[in-house]
Order: C-alpha cells, then sequence, then structure tokens
RNA sequence: GCGAGAGUGGCGGAAUUGGCAGACGCACCAGACUUAGGAUCUGGCGGGUAAAACCGUGGGGGUUCGAGUCCCCCCUUUCGCACCA
C-alpha cells in the first residue's frame, strides 16, 4: 500500500546473541529469548522452502494475506500487528492440515522514494531495494511464515510489465481512455491526484495542502463501467465488516434521477451575453417537484457561468467571490456549515414542463462535481432550497401534500419545507396532480424523455479512474504519440516498456520521464516514423489491485498469472490490513478483479472472502508518530523482550479489530509468562514413557491431574473456537496463561508424581501446540526439549473432547429475590431437587430467607438457583 | 446533520445464548527466598465496613425472578460520510 509513513531511518535488526552475558547461576532455568530466537532464526534461514505453499493440489487450500506494506525502510508496529494475526492464523491453518498460502510482497514504486532521491542523492531503486532488505529482514527477525519463494516486488519489470499489460487490455476494451480534464493537482506532490486520493479538498498526502484544478491530458480507467456491479456485489461479501462496505456504497454514491433540460430564455438573451439558445442540464432525484420550481441554480464554476460572466465583470467578480467561499468551506473540512450566497445572473430558462421563466443563479451550495453541476430549485421540498428561498426572497410554492392514513390529515398543509416523499401527492402540477410521488416520478421521467427534453438517469459519486501521474517512479504508462497515427499502443511484445535508470528527478518540470530523449524519442510501430512515448506513469494504486494474483504464480513470465492456478487459491480467503484502505485499494481490486474475469482470465467475481481490519496501535491516547515521539520500535521491543513476546503482546492487549494502547509495562508481562512455560517444560520435559497416552483413562487419573486434563481441553476449546469465529486472540492467550496457572497450581502434585509423566508429556506437547501460532519460536524449542521428531506446524491440531473438559463438580450461586447470597458445590448432574435441597441447607441463604415465603423457585441447570420470597 | 462503533477497577481488557461483574495481564501493597532484586515464588487488590449490610458496568426510565447484556430517552467519545440535488 501507498503508505503516508517515507521514513528514511531504519534500524538494523539485531539478530545477534543475547547482548547480556547470562551466566548468574540461580538463574540457569531463566528463558533467554536472544538465546533461543537467534538459533531457530538460523535454521529457519537456511531452509528458504520452509513454509512453501503446495503447488496446486486438490488438497483443501487456504490462502490468508496481510497487505503488502510500502518499503519505508522499517517496520512500525502497526505493521507487526497486522501480520501476527495473519501469521497466526496462517500457522493455524497449517496445522489444521491446510495447503496454505501465505505470501508477502513490496508495494515498492511511488513518491517518498522520489523525495528520498532528491534529499539524499540515491537513486530511487537503490534506496528502494535497499528498505525492502532491511524490512524484510525485520520480518524473519520476527519469524514471520512466508513463503518468499512468491516475493512480488511491484517496482521490478518482472511485476509492472503486467500493469502494462493490462492496461493494454483495458485499451483494447475501451476502458482506457485519455482525455483532457481538470484534475486534481498537489502543488506538494507536483502531481495529479485521484478523487480518492483527495481528503476534504486536500491532499492526502499533505493534509494541510489544497489541492488544485488543472487542466491536463491524462489517461482514465472506467470503472464507472462497474459501478452498478460493484455497489450489487457489496452484498455478497458478507465476510466483510459493515463498516466496510458501508464505506464503499457511500463511496459509489449511486443515486437514481433524472436529467431535465432547461433551455435559456432567448428573448432575454438579445440584451446579454452567451450563447443563444444555451441549455442548462439539471439532475434531480425529485423530478415530482418540477412544477414546485421556481429558480435555477448553478455551480460557480458551471461553463454556462462562465459564458454568462465572459463580458460581465461584476457577475465574474461575485462568482469568483462564491468559488473563494467554496474551497476555504473546503478546506476547513465543513462545506455543509457554509453560509448559503447567491448571485442572480440576470438571465431566465425555461421549464419544459410549464413553459415557465425562472430565474438563474450562480450559488455556493452547489457543486460543480456531483449532477450536472445544476439544479432546479424548489424551496417547498427541499431543505436547501428553503434555506436559499428565504434568503433571497424567492417563491416558495406547494406542490405535494401529505398523504396520510387519516382523512383529517391527508391534504393538510404541511410545515415547510416538506420534504417526505414516501407519502405524497402532486397538486398544481398540471396534468400530474393526483400522482403520488413515486408514481410521479416515473410518469414525469417518462414524459420528458417522450418529448425529447430529458429522461431517467442514474448518478454516481464514483468518477472513471485516473491514473496519469507527472512522476517518475512508476510504471511507465505504454502508449506512444505518432505525428501520423496519433495515439499508438506499444506492442504486447515489445513489454516491458523499461523505467530509465538514470534520471534526473530533483530538476524535472512535470514529468521526469519527458527530459530523457532516449527514452521519449521511438518509432512508430504502425508507420515506422517518429514518435514519443507517453512519459506519465501509473498511479501505485494499479499495483496493488492485482498483485494478490501475481502470489499464485510469481515467476511466470508469459502472463500475469496462470488461471488455472489462480483459479484453486481464489478467492483470498483472508485479508486483513488497516481500515484506512477501505476504499481506494478495495475498490480498485475488485474492479480490477471484474475486468480480468471479463477478460477471462479468473472465474471469481470478487477477490476476497473475508475482510479483517485490524485497529490501530496507540500509545499515550495517540497515534504514534514521530513529531510526537511515542513511537515504539519493533527492534528495539525484539532486542529487549524478543520476537515472541512482541507479537503475543499485540495480540493480547486488545482484541485485534480494536484501537491498541501500547503500554510497555504490558510487553513485560508477556515475558514473565514465556519465561513461566518455559521453566515448566523444561523442568518436566525428558520423563515421558513411550507409553501412548489412550491408555490413560480419564477416570483412572488422579483429581489433580483431572483438573489438568479438563483444564487443557477447555483451552483447547476457547483458542479453537476464537480462530473459527470471533478472533479474539486476547482471550485466546489469556486462556493458555490459565492453563499454565493451573499447571503451576498442581507443581506439588507433579513432583509428588500424583500426576503421570505420561499424561503430563502429552499435556505439555499440547500446550506447546496451542502456543505455535502465537509464539512460534519457543513454541519449536519447546517442541524439541519434548523429544519431537516431526515439524511442528505439520503436527495436528490439538483436538477437544467435550467429556474431558467436563466439569464434574460445579458451584452454584444462590440467589434470593436475584440477589447472591450463598454459593452450593454439588456434582454436574445433580438433579434439580437435590441442588435446591443443598441451596436451602446453606446457612447465609437460609438466614435470608428465614420468616418469609418462598413463591417461586427458578432453578437454572448449571447456573444457578434463585428464590422468590415475599 | 446522517451512518457505524465505543463508554466496565488506578490501567489494558474479560463476561460468545439475559444467570456469580471485574477472567487474564499491568501497576500497586504485603510476605518468602536472598549480600542484593528491575529475578522467582506466595498472598492481597472495585467502593464501603471492625465484619457485615449496602453501593457499583456513562446518566435517567422500563421489561424480568434476575440486566454490563434486551427496550425507550439522554450524555460523552472515536471513526466514516456530509449543501450528493
Amino acid at each position: 500500500m501507498p503508505s503516508q509513513d517515507n521514513s528514511e531511518t531504519a534500524t538494523a535488526v539485531n539478530h545477534a546473541g543475547p547482548d547480556h552475558a547470562n551466566n548468574d547461576r540461580s538463574n540457569d532455568d531463566r528463558y533467554d529469548p536472544q538465546r533461543v530466537e537467534a538459533k531457530w532464526f538460523e535454521r529457519w534461514q537456511s531452509d528458504p522452502q520452509l513454509y512453501a505453499a503446495e503447488p496446486h493440489t486438490t488438497k483443501k487450500k487456504f490462502y490468508v494475506l496481510e497487505m503488502l506494506p510500502y518499503p519505508s525502510g522499517v517496520l512500525h508496529m502497526g505493521h507487526v500487528r497486522n501480520y501476527s494475526i495473519g501469521d497466526a492464523l496462517a500457522r493455524y491453518m497449517w496445522m489444521n492440515g491446510y495447503n496454505v498460502l501465505h505470501p508477502m510482497g513490496w508495494d515498492s514504486f511511488g513518491l517518498p522514494a522520489e523525495n528520498a532521491a532528491i534529499q539524499n542523492n540515491t537513486p530511487p531503486r537503490q534506496w528502494t531495494l535497499g528498505n525492502v532488505a532491511k524490512m524484510k529482514a525485520q520480518m524473519n527477525r520476527i519469524g514471520f511464515a512466508y513463503d518468499w519463494s512468491r516475493e512480488v516486488t511491484t517496482c521490478l519489470p518482472d511485476y509492472y510489465r503486467w500493469n502494462q499489460w493490462f492496461f493494454l487490455k483495458f485499451y483494447e476494451k475501451g476502458l482506457a481512455y485519455r482525455k483532457k480534464s481538470k484534475v486534481n493537482w498537489c502543488p506538494k506532490c507536483a502531481t495529479v491526484l485521484a478523487n480518492e486520493q483527495v481528503v476534504e479538498g486536500c491532499c492526502w498526502r499533505h493534509e494541510d495542502t489544497l489541492v488544485e484544478q488543472r487542466e491536463l491530458e491524462q489517461w482514465f480507467l472506467r470503472i464507472t463501467k462497474y459501478a452498478d456491479e460493484l455497489l450489487r456485489d457489496l452484498d455478497k461479501l458478507s465476510g466483510w465488516p459493515e463498516k466496510v462496505r458501508t464505506m464503499q456504497r457511500n463511496w459509489i454514491g449511486r443515486s437514481e434521477g433524472a436529467l431535465v433540460d432547461f433551455k435559456l430564455d432567448y428573448a432575454e438573451n438579445h440584451k446579454g451575453f452567451g450563447p443563444a439558445g444555451s441549455t442548462i442540464s439539471i439532475f434531480t432525484t425529485r423530478i415530482d417537484t418540477i412544477f414546485g420550481a421556481t429558480s435555477v441554480q448553478l455551480a460557480p464554476q458551471h461553463p454556462i457561468v462562465d459564458d454568462l460572466a465572459a463580458n460581465n465583470p461584476d457577475l465574474r467578480a461575485k462568482v469568483d467571490q462564491l468559488i473563494a467561499e467554496q474551497r476555504k468551506a473546503r478546506e476547513v473540512g465543513d462545506i455543509g456549515e457554509i453560509e448559503k450566497h447567491g448571485v442572480f445572473t440576470g438571465r431566465y430558462a425555461i421549464n419544459p414542463f410549464n413553459g415557465e421563466k425562472l430565474p438563474v443563479w450562480v450559488a455556493n451550495y452547489i457543486l460543480m462535481d456531483y449532477g450536472t453541476g445544476a439544479i432546479m430549485s424548489v424551496p417547498a421540498h427541499d431543505d436547501r432550497d428553503y434555506e436559499f428561498a428565504k434568503k433571497y426572497k424567492l417563491e416558495i410554492r406547494l406542490v405535494v401534500l401529505p398523504l396520510s392514513n387519516d382523512p383529517e390529515e391527508t391534504m393538510a398543509e404541511p410545515a415547510l419545507p416538506f420534504t417526505a416523499h414516501d407519502e405524497g401527492m402532486l397538486i398544481n402540477s398540471g396534468q400530474f396532480s393526483g400522482l403520488e410521488c413515486a408514481d410521479a416520478i416515473q410518469k414525469m421521467s417518462a414524459f420528458a424523455e417522450k418529448n425529447g427534453f430529458g429522461k431517467a438517469t442514474v448518478t454516481y459519486r464514483l468518477k472513471d479512474w485516473g491514473i496519469s501521474r507527472q512522476r517518475y517512479w512508476g510504471t511507465p504508462i505504454p502508449m506512444l504519440y505518432c505525428e501520423k497515427d496519433g495515439i499508438v499502443p506499444v506492442p504486447e511484445k515489445d513489454l516491458p516498456v523499461i523505467l530509465p535508470e538514470a534520471v534526473d528527478i530533483a530538476h524535472a518540470l512535470g514529468s521526469p520521464l519527458s527530459g530523457l530523449s532516449e527514452f521519449v524519442n521511438t518509432t512508430c510501430p504502425k508507420c515506422g516514423g517518429q514518435a514519443r512515448r507517453e512519459t506519465d506513469t501509473m498511479d501505485t494504486f494499479v499495483d496493488s489491485s492485482w498483485y494478490f494474483y501475481r502470489y499464485t504464480d510469481a515467476h511466470n513470465d508469459r502472463a500475469p498469472f496462470d488461471s488455472k492456478i489462480a483459479q484453486y487459491w481464489f478467492p483470498i480467503d483472508q485479508y486483513i490490513g488497516g481500515v484506512e484502505h477501505a476504499i481506494l485499494h478495495l475498490i480498485y481490486s475488485r474492479f480490477w478483479t471484474k475486468f480480468m474475469r471479463d477478460l477471462g482470465l479468473v472465474a471469481n467475481d470478487e477477490p476476497i472472502e473475508r475482510l479483517f481490519t485490524q485497529g490501530m496501535v496507540i500509545k499515550d491516547g495517540a497515534k504514534m508518530s514521530k513529531s510526537l515521539g511515542n513511537v515504539v520500535s519493533p527492534d528495539e521491543m525484539v532486542a529487549r523482550y524478543g520476537a515472541d513476546a512482541a507479537r503475543l503482546y499485540s495480540l493480547f492487549a486488545a482484541p485485534p479489530d480494536r484501537d491498541l494502547d501500547w503500554q510497555d509495562s504490558g510487553i513485560a508481562g508477556i515475558q514473565r509468562f514465556l519465561g513461566k512455560v518455559y521453566r515448566f517444560v523444561t523442568k518436566n520435559a525428558g520423563s515421558a514413557t513411550n507409553a501412548p497416552v489412550e491408555t490413560l483413562l480419564a477416570t483412572s487419573l488422579s483429581p489433580q491431574a483431572r483438573q489438568i486434563q479438563r483444564k487443557l481441553h477447555q483451552t483447547i476449546k476457547r483458542v479453537s473456537d476464537d480462530f473459527q469465529g470471533r478472533w479474539h486472540f486476547n482471550t485466546c492467550i489469556s486462556a493458555i496463561m490459565e492453563l499454565v496457572n493451573v499447571l503451576y497450581d498442581m507443581e506439588d502434585a507433579i513432583a509428588q508424581n500424583v500426576v503421570p509423566r505420561q499424561f503430563l508429556a502429552e499435556v505439555q506437547r499440547d500446550l506447546v501446540l496451542l502456543l505455535a501460532p502465537f509464539a512460534p519460536y519457543l513454541a519449536h524449542e519447546l517442541w524439541e526439549m519434548l523429544g519431537e521428531k516431526g515439524i511442528l506446524l505439520k503436527a495436528p491440531w490439538p483436538k477437544y473432547d467435550a467429556a474431558l473438559a467436563k466439569e464434574e463438580e460445579l458451584e452454584i450461586p444462590v440467589q434470593v429475590n436475584g440477589k447472591l447470597r450463598g454459593r452450593v458445590i454439588v456434582p454436574a448432574d445433580a438433579t434439580e431437587d437435590f441442588v435446591i435441597e443443598r441451596a436451602l441447607g446453606d446457612e447465609k441463604v437460609q438466614s435470608s430467607i428465614a420468616g418469609k415465603q418462598i413463591v417461586k423457585t427458578i432453578f437454572v441447570p448449571g447456573k444457578l438457583v434463585n428464590f422468590v420470597v415475599r
């Protein structure tokens, strides 16, 4: 993902052994994570195929994916949390026998590399690949189980050539087009931004910098072709957070309505200026109220306004004032609060439904980038129009009356503005009077269409995706401009168009590539004549729109990937990342998949089955940032507490979907817990016999051993259930802690051999397996210590046995009138009569019901007894 | 303004279906072992009380034998959207 983090600092990864000699004689059995982790790190590094997914097989697959990082050079805690979640899931699925695909890669094109290049005089490629190496080392040090044989680095030609290939396909299908348009321009980035990259009128990267509008020739991808499908299919994504689906729904912003043409009045025109017979096309969702229109309102940037104001400096000045107001409101981010202003143009437009002349105004509350930038103003039935009409004393004409089941109420004059449209009936609307609103909308749209001055239509907030960037560090757009043949695509066989390396970025004006004549000048593949290359590069969101398909077949040099292989792995079973990508990345990815489906490349309509958005990591109540000085460095945590502790804490401190408030003292507690586990197993390992544990019947176990067994199976259930369901790993880990606490409670019994050795060995084995998804280093060390020869991740996940988890005795709370008065211990299968008799025998219960009459007894098996007394 | 979360000890958080509020951990207190403790172990730890009673899950009402959990109203807060015609 492109990231705002463009930190150029990087900390060397410390995977050396312990930095302090641990020769304290009293601490022989103390867990030294640095020693243990260094040992396993070496082993894992020496086996590159350790976590390799099996090729396309008949085995059940599981594709777990974390959003790939931008290689800023240093991992932050948000990454660690994100990857710890995915890694735990991947390991769990391996242990459950799945063929797991768990890859990682680098979203490595983008602006920070260019900025770093300018600041440090380092070529972007070198800077980027250096960062990749650093971060990969950090990831490996933490021990994430990635299949590096499928690593994807988007800035390398073997990846970006397929961006170019896809672009040619889009072009071929008429879905990539070039158009001169006003584009969002960030003066600080000196480049174009997609609509999705404009946040409240400002650059998403520079939140203090207002985005300007510039006219440029740009390449667009026709995402709007899929607008309806992108919206509709959101209903299929039941494995996505509702929040994300809502955000995408809002972003697509589908609105059903009608276009209606209002002609500028020609009779007035001869006195004035501007084009005779011009038409103002308005968009409305309430065509049923058109007889109540009393003015036409234009956005200040509307082209007709430019015409009208061309020879009218006074109007021009007033319109500019409106533009300034709008801009200012956007700057402070509350355009909703702007005070409505407008100016009368002196011109009139004709309502095609009744021939009325309506004054044409320009208003600061009309947005050029929604609908047509022009509306009909119906003050009686729209809040904003009402407010505006009141202010400028425009006519307010009622044309809809509320319908009610109550005849008294029906036809009563409503309070204005009356905006409800589900229960209304038209009046004063010519031949349409008497119709209900919904019906009127249909009939009036049809009427407009039949008479050639309008039609029913659907408007989207979603706009086509402008992908041109006047930047160096991105995928070159594979297009040529020939004097004779015009726009010519680079032939597929000539791909990739390689991004040249020796480019002076610092002194470039516009696209840096345009200054490189050996890149720009080429021959036209059609006519052989002179041609110029496109010098813009692609938005980096192109890279991340399909990278997860490349993982399935990362070294294919004949196609972006093999469709059969992708079909085996897709859709992604679980995608994990920050909610900040809810719109941009995830909507582009869905679009790309639908396009690939239409190309016949993939069989799935949607790329992602289940999406999980983890919360942010914060500290002292704020997002970690350099300026606040509250950044926690993963390297430092790993060096002090070990990688296991760092990842375990990031899972333990909060449920993963919520924000995590980082506390250094919390991770120390985790370190203690890991030490406890280590000491316990160290002390009790090596004493197992070869006797199979099945020979030990639960009934033959001592009470102490039974207690351990119960706790073990309860823990297995809790951890497994969480992986299957709600992913509250914080409670999984506390469940494992409870198990360990019980083992410590039983230390005396174990020392006295009341707990059979081979049973204990089996418990320890299961404990290690339960820990394996969360703390792989320690788990591997203990696995070996227990004498296990097999691969930990291939060992089956412990099986939960309800009978073994069942308590034999229960402590039942006894209430009197709903207040807790006592507790009784009864056998788990005790009858109601038995429990009630015991409850009545309890001293405290007796004293609180003394002298009163029991009117009702509530008995909830296994839960409680409640006596209602009077 | 609209939409979606959240509000529980000193702190992070548990309580999955209406059934013992505060699991687990941090911090803190006391003790043990120690030359020592930033190691380890044991105990304590919502308020209140000598002990009880009693009070306690943002506030107010309600349903219920019983409400952190369900219903109504309100407050605070986070996030998203926002003159979207």
